[in-house]
DNA sequence: AGCCCACAGGATAGCGCTGTCCTCGAAACA
DNA sequence: TGTTTCGAGGACAGCGCTATCCTGTGGGCT
């Protein structure tokens, strides 16, 4: 009794079929496929019948056949490059909640911030032939670029909107968010301000770029207070930067980080040294974590709209799946500085 | 210019076929196919004609027909009860590394914690005729039950093992590790311990009974040091279940937090009230999150083998796949016990 | 009364692949 | 040399569904 169906032919899949929902309901197999699609050219006398003879018989759509036969699959892909913060999850999330009550599954890559791996994951999406794509950022390998743009799937682009020129895209200014970060601290009257930034990828590096030019702009800015490194973000990573910065830079009197996850890592190493934050150093992170306002002290940073990128850039590709009118192509859905104890 | 692509039949994809490439390598569409999957019965000489015309035109297999002709997909499904925390994100990790590599897609799906969310998914998933299936803990409705043994597919469960009898699943006593920590709180001389839990997911649960039986033995167990609630964990909830414990049994001299997050909470509220851990009150958790060997105090705690359950889980699914026999049915990874700081 | 049109519903064919035979030639044996 | 075996490669059919065309009926029109 390993396998309870008794179907000699290892090539059907055991499950109730359309035409088995047909005869059922005593129509023929294009009805009830019209039926079950919601088509309103099937009077609702029908279409009735055989909803309740798929319910009766358990059937549910066998998608491949159904992607087979009309060369669409029910799929949307996303890829984002990390699932290790909660920045994407949430994003993930209200992606799900637009698309699958919709009748769309998602399929969710990681391309743990890597143009190659991207590059796998699209073309191997790009066989599900998915009704549309939800990508992370601009920053991708020529070819990917290439393939998404002879697939002609529509795609929106997540997260920032600084280069999205002819795209669709759905996010906030990097480059104004670390603006906002430098002129925040500098209205505190801080003078020697560092950016620390990890992972390197395209949206810290525009937050390090924005952070720069508004301290340029005030005539702060000082080159040597830029700490950064490809290792990826984390708490530990946090506590490691902060004393690095500290043992050579001690004059410095604020910390822009370009991750909650790194701030939360300064602050308890300056509690371990007795840094004190904020009259020392003041600190503010980036993306607004919710533990950001229960930490000692409450971390000031800059909240980003994860959840609402997700929604607007599900919301976006539908229209673009439906082939409607887009009125704004670009979404900038802004950011909003917290000021909190840490400031 | 909307679509690159001229094809004038909506039927078909506009990308090359099995039997372009097979035109091209001069041989049957079969044959081509034998030779992409890699069947042996193919001379080397033709197998290598095929991956060069299957390179050239840049053919990549449509997903949708193989499943269709074959009954099968090259598909396995998870199902976890959320993402929001590291846990989760690091077994599908461990399950990704496994699977893709062997061309095997991952279907993620995020119950929630709701066991009629899983129903859904799981209804869901069979569809698509997933290789296998891989499923969190042993608590789900009946009817998911049902379906999932008449499917036939293999399934196997991770996290816990406490009723796994009969079913191949990959995890750690949650009992046992529950127990671990009681034991650890009362071997450090504490008398007066509570169990905070949030969730209240039957692993959390579990966690709890453990710890409750080893106070019973010791005789140290009081039932009003139990503070349950279902609302989800958060670093948040940790700071007001700790206010909350401190504030209804001041007397207590230990608190063991069903998951890390509260536990981090909690040391953060302890901060700000100056209740002194862990001289006062000892603080234990439960996962050991990257970021507990880095608060203030080092957290302790009970480190759980995510990655190695995501790992184990998709190895064993993979066994079962091919029909291999399993040697084990039950793996049990075990738990390591982190003592820090705050015990 | 005769005509046309609209529309519900059905017949047909095929999406792109693979399971299952089957063929055919060469190697291995008596 | 004749017979058998074996294995590489091909022909065929069909997985379950939907796009497309087609049929037949009823209502509105002249």
């Amino acid at each position: 009794m390993t396998t309870p169906k008794n179907d000699k032919n290892p090539r059907t899949t055991g499950r109730p079929t359309l035409n088995e929902v047909a005869r059922r309901a005593g129509v023929s197999p294009i009805t009830a496929s019209r039926a079950l699609r919601g088509i309103p050219s099937v009077a609702e006398e029908l279409a009735q019948r055989v909803r309740e003879a798929a319910s009766e018989l358990g059937y549910v759509a066998n998608p491949a056949a159904r992607a087979l036969a009309s060369a669409r699959s029910q799929t949307v892909a996303v890829v984002v490059p990390s699932l290790g913060n909660q920045l994407f999850v949430e994003t993930l999330e209200a992606i799900h909640a637009v698309m699958r009550p919709r009748g769309l599954e998602v399929l969710i890559g990681n391309s743990h911030y890597s143009r190659d791996e991207e590059e796998d994951l699209i073309r191997n999406y790009l066989a599900y032939q998915p009704r549309g794509l939800l990508l992370t950022g601009f920053e991708r390998t020529e070819s990917a670029r290439r393939m998404l743009e002879s697939s002609g799937i529509p795609c929106v682009y997540m997260m920032d909107l600084d280069s999205g020129a002819g795209l669709h895209c759905v996010g906030f200014s990097q480059i104004r968010a670390g603006a906002a970060a430098a002129e925040h601290l500098i209205s505190r009257g801080r003078r020697r301000m560092a950016f620390v930034g990890a992972q390197l990828d395209q949206r810290t590096l525009l937050r390090g770029e924005g952070f720069r030019r508004a301290l340029q702009q005030a005539g702060l800015y000082d080159p040597a207070l830029e700490l950064l490194t490809p290792r990826p973000s984390s708490v530990g990573l946090g506590c490691e930067l902060f004393a690095q910065l500290m043992a050579s830079h001690p004059q410095i009197d604020a910390i822009f980080f370009g991750n909650d996850d790194l701030a939360h890592g300064a602050l308890l190493e300056a509690m371990r040294r007795g840094v004190k934050i904020p009259e020392q150093v003041a600190v503010i992170g980036f993306n607004d974590l919710p533990a950001s306002s229960f930490t000692v002290p409450r971390l000031s940073s800059i909240r980003t709209p994860r959840e609402a990128i997700g929604r607007r850039a599900a919301e976006l590709l539908l229209a673009l799946m439906a082939g409607q009118p887009i009125a704004e192509p670009v979404q900038d859905i802004g950011f909003e500085l917290m000021a909190r104890e840490s400031t």
